[in-house]
RNA sequence: CGGGGCGUGGCGCAGUCUGGUAGCGCACCACACUGGGGGUGUGGUGGUCGCUGGUUCAAAUCCAGCCGUCCCGACCA
């Protein structure tokens, strides 16, 4: 029975969290709607629980990262949250970094920082790991929880303190090498956000804290993005809009609008966006300060790095911010926490209804698609505005309406109204 | 860190000015009705009013200090 019950997805056995008000403190959409769809649950300050329906979502991005990484020849591994803070006092960023790095010491008063990125750890591993160039090009990646003690956490899990990150590390002989490696990078990003379906656009952008030379960002458009975005309208030149700023002295990002492109062709719009990914080519800064050498053909060398993020669980909020409506999220295909549901109306009048959802529930079921059962003692009117807030792409609702004609209404998130389909097409018009 | 809010059951709020038995809506539990867009009734569960100290016969309410949290700014992916 229990095996039972846990093969059956339904509503009535999973904890949905759903609530019918807008938090006090949930300013913008993606927040808002995070919440009341039950997908978190704020702890502290950038902080915050991921619920049932949360953790599907975030698995989703976690898995096309992962496939897109793994196709690209990278190599999962898993580094600690915890890191010594030694090696950041030999990388000399434990000064840069300051107050967003936290610090504590454990009990043996050794000095400790929760990991906000991880380009020490990997360049300290691969010191006993890499001993030959032959064992180069190599990119190792992770998807990890990250902290960085923000200034001012805000906008839910948009700019969080924790958050879940894939960061990879890319290590080469020379140079060509490193080139070589970020492009095969920039490609799989590009699969890995054309995968998830999101609006995106690539940016030159500036290396930051990070240091290092070339870098872009990857940026999903929406109003609510924290950045400002510069493109050519006649060229494919893009940027991210401060970094012109700075180059044109003391322009503020805003005022760039309409003047000409710096690649000379056509003149600037801005649009915000969100960023969801950043590649950088770091050169062997990491390696030589942190004595990471390696046996060359003929001499020692400097491995040429690049590292490469993306924030998972920001790609979430993104993906809201890109798509909802007044009812709620409306989800990607790629990252629905269920691909359907299956509304259950008028169920206590007719044992048939029961039956046709557990039918229906049976037969998507075997063609591998991620269903929910509304199975709940409530209202259709509840039932639909649940799933409507949490974004399912599609519903089924069986009742008596269409019981005894042997077909099937079928809503998708945004229409008003349910289509009749046939039994025969309902696996392959959800499966798109 | 500067400026501005807010802290009262799980959520949204009233009550604070003017001290006197902690309230409302939603959610939740039970029963009945209802049953295709957040339904109705009856009866319930649940709160040291952020914390500490002070004033007072009496503090959610007045005073002081602290903490938490949100927004704007500086900063950052």
């Amino acid at each position: 029975m229990l095996v039972l019950l846990s093969y059956f997805m339904k509503a009535s056995h999973l904890i949905l969290g759903t609530q019918r008000e807008n938090p006090a403190d949930a300013e913008i959409i993606s927040h808002q709607f995070m919440i009341r769809a039950g997908l978190i649950r704020q702890v502290s300050s950038g902080i915050y629980n991921w619920l049932p329906l949360g953790k599907k979502v975030l698995q989703k991005v976690e898995n096309i990262i992962r496939k897109g990484m793994n196709d690209a020849g990278a190599q999962e591994i898993l580094m600690p949250m915890v890191q010594p803070a030694s090696l950041w006092e030999e990388s000399g960023r434990i000064d840069k970094y300051g107050q967003e790095l936290l610090v504590f010491f454990d009990r043996h008063e050794n000095k400790f920082c929760l990991g906000p990125t991880h380009e020490e750890i990997i360049t300290d591993l691969c010191k006993n790991l890499i001993t030959s160039y032959k064992q180069l090009p190599l990119n190792l990646y992770q998807i990890q929880t990250k902290f960085r003690d923000e200034i001012r956490p805000r906008f839910g899990v948009m700019r969080s303190r924790e958050f879940i990150m894939k960061d990879a590390y890319s290590f080469d002989i020379d140079k060509e090498g490193m080139d070589k490696s970020y492009s095969i990078m920039k490609e799989a990003y590009i699969q890995i956000f054309d995968a998830i379906g999101l609006n995106y656009r690539i940016v030159k952008a500036d290396s930051g804290a990070i240091g290092g030379s070339d870098s872009e960002e990857f940026h999903v458009l929406a109003d609510a993005g924290e950045d400002l975005l510069a493109f050519s309208d006649k060229s494919d030149y893009a940027i991210n809009a401060e970094l012109l700023a700075e180059h044109k002295e003391s322009k503020n990002p805003a005022s760039l609008e309409g003047m000409p492109s710096p690649d000379g062709k056509g003149l600037l719009k801005l649009k915000r966006g969100i960023e969801v990914g950043h590649i950088f080519k770091l050169g062997s800064k990491y390696s030589e300060v942190l004595n990471l050498k390696i046996q060359g053909e003929d001499k020692d060398i400097y491995p040429e790095m690049g590292c490469y993020g993306i924030g998972a669980s920001r790609i979430v909020a993104a993906s809201i911010e890109q798509n909802y409506d007044d009812k709620g999220i409306i989800w990607p295909k790629s990252l629905a926490p269920f691909e359907v549901a299956i509304v259950e109306v008028n169920q206590k009048s007719k044992e048939e209804i029961k039956r046709k959802c557990s039918e229906i529930y049976q037969l998507l079921k075997d063609n591998k698609i991620d269903v929910l059962w509304d199975d709940r003692d409530k209202r259709p009117g509840v039932k639909f505005a649940d799933m409507e807030v949490i974004g399912i792409p599609f519903t089924i609702i069986i009742g008596e309406r269409t019981i005894e004609t042997g077909e099937i209404e079928l809503k998708e998130r945004q229409d008003e109204k349910p289509k009749l389909v046939s039994h025969q097409d309902l696996v392959s018009i959800i499966k798109g």
